[in-house]
DNA sequence: CAATGGCGTAGTGTCGGACGCTAGGGGAGG
DNA sequence: CCTCCCCTAGCGTCCGACACTACGCCATTG
């Protein structure tokens, strides 16, 4: 079964999309082990270095993996990678604030409405510990910085819709990294921002689904309002590299 | 300046690497020119056959592409690209209807209020064209269905929230092709959908952008009625392949 | 008998070279 | 000056090779 390229379609490109098509259409599942690039090779009638070129594109989409250097399996793409990639794309289209502000003011609140109605003792045991480690952390703006965007993450992932977790992931991000640049235009947001956050977490504990909705809006809109007095209102969002979660230290 | 691969780096990693933060640094932007892969070889060291594991990754990324076989620059990731790795993602990560309604009763009602604030005369002529189509196609589902993610993709264009765009487009075609397994169950939703459609054209023309956002609202929450009907309350989005916009049929 | 350590092999990452094919530029001809 | 044709650079693909290293196998040892 030789795949001799049609006019415009690249081999590499094919046997790509080929493989795609197997794992869409279940003949490969998650966690199946593929054979070695010679055997692919030959299945695919190309040469290992054409073969390889199609594997860095499924690595790239996250649909394969090599959980160790010799085995390569498949995999369903994983939430940090998408969140990468789309912050990214977003950061180079030069999105602004306002849009991220516009669709965030939607994405927080139902997170925490969602967070209120199904959230576990212990996490919400685990928010309070990340909220009180936030107070203790005022005044210190990079570790405020990445103890908001934990909270926020971590409220949509007690929700447990992974679909708002993955929209909102590179959204949140983004914006709330503009924090930084509307802090030093707005002393008061450190305070209000922990204020919002303790309200937040006081009503999801109370299963308060509304009022934990309140305050994560209330929340946000504050954040434009900071904008809005640091005067980025329409700003591009920057800072484009560093998506990618803390991630482990690698390198 | 030779790549040498430190422990656990690969060439080809690297040199992706390297050039992404290139592009996100601002050293290379859309629509600049890259050299030939010969001489990009050389520049970072390595074989052409590594350096086309690189470039299959940061085109997998949409970060670069070849408008012509000759030419190769860097780009902007194209909307449609995202579109179809997220919603690969989440098929294959099995999202529920639910997961994706409770998104979707955000994004849509969101559309339609800044679309409602924002259309120009000739967008709104386009909506009703397409609203005019649909009416005339009633009975026909599948035609249904695709004027059916047309006319919500083109209200979320129409407001110009490109954030919006991006992280509903994946999400509302997962769950508009969801449609297909309800109508069977619940006839009248034909009618429904062609009346609350009419409505937001309406609300839009009339610039009542609560309007708007109301009907939205009330046409999402009957997709779950639907999916009620149908049983499909949490059942998974199936039908993972074929997220990609209409596409040239190709194979 | 189980645990430990060494050995061999298969398989990956990278290299170098080669060849056909075609897009696109440059020169010849109108 | 424009048009057409030829030539070449560069891409897609193939082939063959080599170093390095997980990993399984086997023998040794307590």
């Amino acid at each position: 079964m030789i795949a001799r390229a049609q006019s415009g379609v690249y081999a590499y490109h094919h046997v790509a999309e080929e493989i795609t098509a197997q794992i869409l259409r279940g003949d490969l599942k998650p966690g199946d082990q593929l054979p070695g690039e010679a055997e692919l090779g030959t299945r695919f009638g190309v040469t290992r270095s054409t073969l390889r070129e199609a594997l860095r594109q499924l690595e790239s989409d996250g649909l394969v993996h090599r959980p160790s250097p010799r085995r390569l399996e498949v995999s369903v793409p994983q939430a940090d990678l998408l969140t990468s990639r789309a912050g990214r794309a977003m950061a180079l289209m030069k999105v602004t604030f306002r849009e991220l502000w516009e669709v965030t003011m939607l994405t927080e609140p139902l997170a925490a409405r969602i967070a209120a109605e199904r959230a576990a003792m212990a996490e919400i045991e685990s928010l309070q510990g990340l909220h009180a480690e936030l107070v203790a952390a005022e005044g210190d703006m990079a570790r405020t910085l990445d103890l908001d965007e934990q909270f926020h993450t971590r409220l949509a992932d007690i929700g447990g819709n992974r679909v708002l977790g993955l929209a909102r992931e590179p959204i949140a991000l983004l914006l709330f990294r503009g924090f930084a640049r509307i802090a030093p235009h707005a002393p008061q947001f450190f305070r209000r921002q922990i204020e919002a956050h303790s309200h937040i977490v006081a009503a999801i504990r109370d299963r308060d689904a509304n009022r934990a909705e309140k305050w994560a809006r209330k929340h946000i809109e504050d954040f434009w309002r900071g904008a809005q007095i640091a005067g980025l209102e329409d700003a591009i969002a920057r800072n484009p590299g560093a998506l990618s979660p803390p991630a482990a230290a690698m390198d």
